[in-house]
RNA sequence: UGGGGCAUCGUAUAAUGGCAGUACAGCGGACUCUGAAUCCGCUAGUCUAGGUUCGAAUCCUAGUGCCCCAGCCA
């Protein structure tokens, strides 16, 4: 079948940076480079998908390329464990960096010819203030700051001391180099900025060779325009960062690089920044970065959303310069759209109850043909077991139903899915508890493989499990993590206490078709009538899979009937 | 008058002086062996006030609201 993509809103129109890059491409340039640059400091999430999309995206649009760059200029933060998680997500999603796989650690040296440089040209100083001198030296919002007294002090000296800053001479903290450039500028980031420490750490990849590390602002230009990347795509926040980008790259006379920013992305029901993901997961509120529950990558990996859901998902929400939240639901439509165009239907019962065909002959069982996916008939068909003793949904049958109940009750008919149409004839319950326990039902045999002869409606139609062989598995269903669409937006309680506690509900005894009961791999299936599954990577074992809900179907009933349906 | 940015249905996003469109959500209907999917329909928007113009979401002026910036984080 077609996707509807062909004329729709995305392939019509242009967001403001690709039709800068067209221009720029009109104007002269060969071809964009871009470059997807995260600091090896946790997992990447959906908000990072946004931005690879958008420069793996444009490098394949526009037949130009993008580099895969760690920005590992921090140690202290920096770990190589989240370096082979992120390629793993880059690649997951289906984006290729070939050999262009950069670390802004390569140019350490190249960054301490290019101080080298200011400071002999007199553009660059050691100073010699605290980290508290400095941020009182630095002014405030509204007032202009003041120049430090190492500002005067001569091309020599500087010189004479950064090198010692680089042999190790100082401890941490003793010395910083900074750009001279105007303590007066109402731009906070032009007011003479650090850019580089002494940290004297070992790093991932040079070990021990720098006790010096230089600061973003000063490696992130420099790194952009070494590549040679042509527009060096960021987040909002960066703008304040532009003049001072663009005045390092002008002072050193190099090829200047262009940052141009827009928006990141904002979802509703959860928080999309590594700190507070990092929260998340060290305090223990989730199982880990791939927590299903969780918008990493990995986490809506082990979901069970698929890469194309989540480009997807990037293509629709567009690029602009607009602060804005999306709506969770947007990202649970891609994946539905998705899913139900590839993932077998399955029936899974997941509260069962048992239901006894009084007239089906005891020990009789046979095998009845189940649709793969309607939507795709090439998937074909497979066989389901029935016999005398089922199980369906709790929530299925119902002894005193509201209106436009149609599913079973006392006196009432339904189709059980593939099988037969049933009526209900009487049911079982707990004397003590009330519980109903078991619901009898007769078939009527002329309605074999669900359909009716007789030409009769029945507005119902169930799914079920055949009882003797059914499979037991566990299902995990999962809801939004926290309870509130911006769980940050109340400044004087913690974004924590707004988890929903009822975001993860496992149920150990489900009752599957017996070929869920002995699978592996990547399997994305349809449980009919309750959602996306995926088998879990992690936890399921042979013989005893766990299935994760990645989302439930979309559920008009419950919406009308106001209940909570599984 | 510290600096920088952004304002279009509930949420996103298009319209680059010429019919305010699309998607998600919501509501209603058709269809249905998934209360799914699909199909049809409906609701709903240009921050405010002036101005320019035959014509303004778009240009001008003045307001208003929201976001970011005072790390030796990125």
């Amino acid at each position: 079948m077609k996707p509807k993509a062909d004329n729709n809103e995305y392939s019509e129109s242009e967001d403001f940076i690709r039709a800068r890059i067209r221009s720029d491409l009109e104007s002269g340039i060969e071809k964009p480079v871009t470059r997807f640059p995260p600091e090896p400091n946790g997992y990447l999430h959906i908000g990072h998908a946004k931005s690879i999309c958008l420069n793996f995206g444009i490098a394949e649009e526009f037949g130009g390329e993008c580099n895969l760059r760690f920005d590992d200029t921090n140690p202290s933060k920096e770990d190589i464990e989240y370096e082979e998680a992120i390629k793993e997500d880059v690649r997951w999603l289906g984006f290729d960096w070939e050999n262009r796989i950069y670390y802004a650690s390569d140019y350490f040296e190249q960054l301490y010819e290019y101080a080298l440089q200011l400071i002999g040209e007199g553009k660059a100083y050691v100073d010699d203030l605290s980290a508290e001198e400095i941020r009182e030296y630095r002014g405030t919002l509204s007032e202009p700051g003041r120049e430090s007294p190492s500002r005067e002090r001569s091309v020599e000296e500087s010189l004479g001391l950064f090198q010692a800053m680089r042999n190790g001479d100082f401890d941490d903290g003793q010395y910083v180099l900074r750009a001279k450039i105007d303590m007066a500028s109402g731009n906070m980031n032009m007011r003479d900025p650090v850019m580089y420490r002494i940290m004297k750490k070992p790093h991932p990849r040079t070990r021990d060779s720098w006790s010096i590390y230089p600061m973003y602002d000063w490696a992130h230009g420099q790194s952009d325009s070494i590549e040679g990347i042509t527009h060096s795509l960021c987040t909002l926040e960066f703008e304040d960062h532009r003049p001072l980008y663009d005045w390092f790259i002008v002072q050193l006379g190099i090829y200047h690089s262009r940052q141009i920013e827009f928006a990141r992305l904002n979802l509703s029901y959860t928080v999309l920044s590594k700190r507070n993901l990092m929260k998340l997961v060290s305090e223990g509120f989730v199982s880990g970065w791939d927590d299903p529950r969780m918008p990493t990558i990995s986490g809506l990996r082990r979901r069970g959303y698929t890469p194309e859901s989540i480009k997807d998902f990037c293509r629709k929400i567009g690029i602009t310069k607009q602060d804005s939240v999306i709506d969770m639901e947007l990202l649970e439509h891609s994946i539905r759209e998705d899913l139900n165009r590839r993932a077998q239907r399955m029936m899974v019962v997941l509260d069962p109850l048992k239901v006894v065909i009084v007239n089906y002959p005891e020990g009789k069982e046979e095998e009845l043909d189940a649709v793969n996916n309607p939507e795709d008939p090439s998937m074909g068909k497979r066989k389901v077991p029935f016999s005398r003793e089922l199980f369906i949904e709790r929530d299925d049958f119902m002894e005193d139903p509201p209106k436009k109940f149609y599913r079973l009750s006392p006196g009432s008919e339904v189709r059980l899915r593939y099988a037969y149409i049933v009526r209900c004839v009487g049911f079982e319950r707990d004397p003590t508890t009330g519980e109903v326990t078991e619901v009898h039902c007769e078939y009527d045999p002329d309605t074999r493989g669900g359909s009716a002869p007789d030409g009769r409606k029945v507005r119902g139609t169930i799914h079920w499990v055949s009882a003797k062989s059914a499979s037991r598995v566990t299902v995990r269903l999962y809801d939004r993590l926290f309870t509130v669409p911006n769980p940050m937006a109340d400044k004087q309680r913690e974004f924590t206490e707004f988890l929903n506690p009822d975001s993860l509900r496992i149920l150990e005894n489900c009752a599957a078709e017996p070929a869920l009961g002995d699978c592996a791999g990547d399997i994305n299936c349809q449980f009919e009538r309750k959602g996306y599954f995926v088998l879990d990577s992690v936890d399921s074992v042979s013989g005893a899979p766990v299935f994760n809900r990645t989302v439930s179907l979309r559920d008009s009933w419950s919406r009308q009937s106001g209940g909570k349906v599984g």
